[in-house]
DNA sequence: TCATTAAATTGTT
DNA sequence: AACAATTTAATGA
C-alpha cells in the first residue's frame, strides 16, 4: 500500500522542492484513515486542508434540495483535490466520501498557501489541474444531458483516467463494477452490461478489480 | 511449493 | 436483490 512519502514523491507538483522544503510539507500533513462510506468532509463545512488520496477511492457529490444524489467526479489514487474552496475561503460545496477504505493526505491552509507562495511549479500544477477539471466539467455540460449508461460509464471511466491529474502507472485503473455504479450513478448490473459493450467496441479490457483502458479517447467520445 | 479456505468480485437472472 | 461462478489472498502443512 501506497505511503505519504511515495505519495508526496509521485506527485508533480512535489519535484522541484528543495529536501527542506519537502520536509516541512511532510511534518505539517495528516494522513487519516477513513473507512468505506466514511465521510472526508461535508458540504457546508469550514475548508482547512488541502486533500489528496494517497489510497483508495473518493467521490465528490452533492445531495439536492429533493434528496437525490449527484456525483460530480471520482478520484483514485495519487489525486489531490480542494484547491477550489481553499483559494475561495468559502465553504465547501460538496460532500467527499470515500468509496473503499482509504488513506487520505490533508495538507493545511497554511502549508498550501506558504507552497503558494514559494514554488512555481506548484502553481504550474494548480493551473494544470483547474484547467483539466474545466475540461472535464465542459465535455459533461456539452454530452451528459442526452448519454445512455454506456456513454457514462464510458466518461466517468475517461475522467478517472486523465493522466494530467492521476498520473497513474499504468492502463490499469484498479476499481470494481460496484464502484464504478457509485460513481456512474448506476446499479452493479447495469454498470457490467455497459462494460461489455465497451469491451466489444474494443475501449477497454475488463480484469479482477480493475480496468484496462485501451482506448482513452474512444472513451471520451463514446456516445452510444 | 501446494492445497485449502475465506473473502471479494463478477456474471447472470 | 439474489445466486452461482470465478479470482485473489491468506493460511498452514
Amino acid at each position: 500500500m501506497p505511503t505519504l512519502t511515495e505519495m508526496l514523491a509521485a506527485s508533480m507538483w512535489s519535484r522541484s522542492l528543495t529536501t527542506e522544503q519537502m520536509q516541512r510539507v511532510k511534518s505539517e500533513m495528516i494522513v487519516r484513515s477513513v473507512p468505506a462510506g466514511g465521510f472526508v468532509c461535508r458540504k457546508g463545512e469550514e475548508v482547512e486542508h488541502w486533500i489528496g488520496v494517497i489510497d483508495g477511492l473518493v467521490k465528490i457529490s452533492s445531495l439536492s434540495a429533493a434528496g437525490k444524489s449527484m456525483t460530480f467526479t471520482g478520484v483514485p489514487s495519487g489525486g489531490w483535490f480542494g484547491e477550489g474552496s481553499l483559494l475561495k475561503d468559502e465553504p465547501r460545496r460538496y460532500d467527499i466520501i470515500v468509496l473503499r477504505d482509504s488513506q487520505i493526505a490533508c495538507m493545511p491552509r497554511t502549508t498550501f498557501m506558504w507552497l503558494l507562495d514559494s514554488s512555481i511549479e506548484f502553481n504550474r500544477f494548480l493551473l494544470v489541474q483547474l484547467n483539466e477539471r474545466l475540461g472535464q466539467f465542459i465535455a459533461m455540460v456539452e454530452h451528459d444531458r442526452l448519454l445512455g449508461p454506456d456513454a457514462r460509464v464510458a466518461r466517468c471511466l475517461a475522467t478517472m483516467f486523465n493522466p494530467h491529474l492521476y498520473p497513474g502507472s499504468g492502463p490499469l485503473l484498479q476499481i470494481s463494477q460496484e464502484e464504478l455504479g457509485y460513481l456512474a450513478g448506476l446499479s452493479r448490473q447495469r454498470v457490467n452490461q455497459s462494460l461489455k459493450q465497451l469491451e466489444i467496441a474494443g475501449l477497454l479490457r475488463i480484469e479482477y478489480g480493475g480496468i484496462t483502458v485501451l482506448d482513452l479517447e474512444g472513451l471520451k467520445q463514446f456516445e452510444h
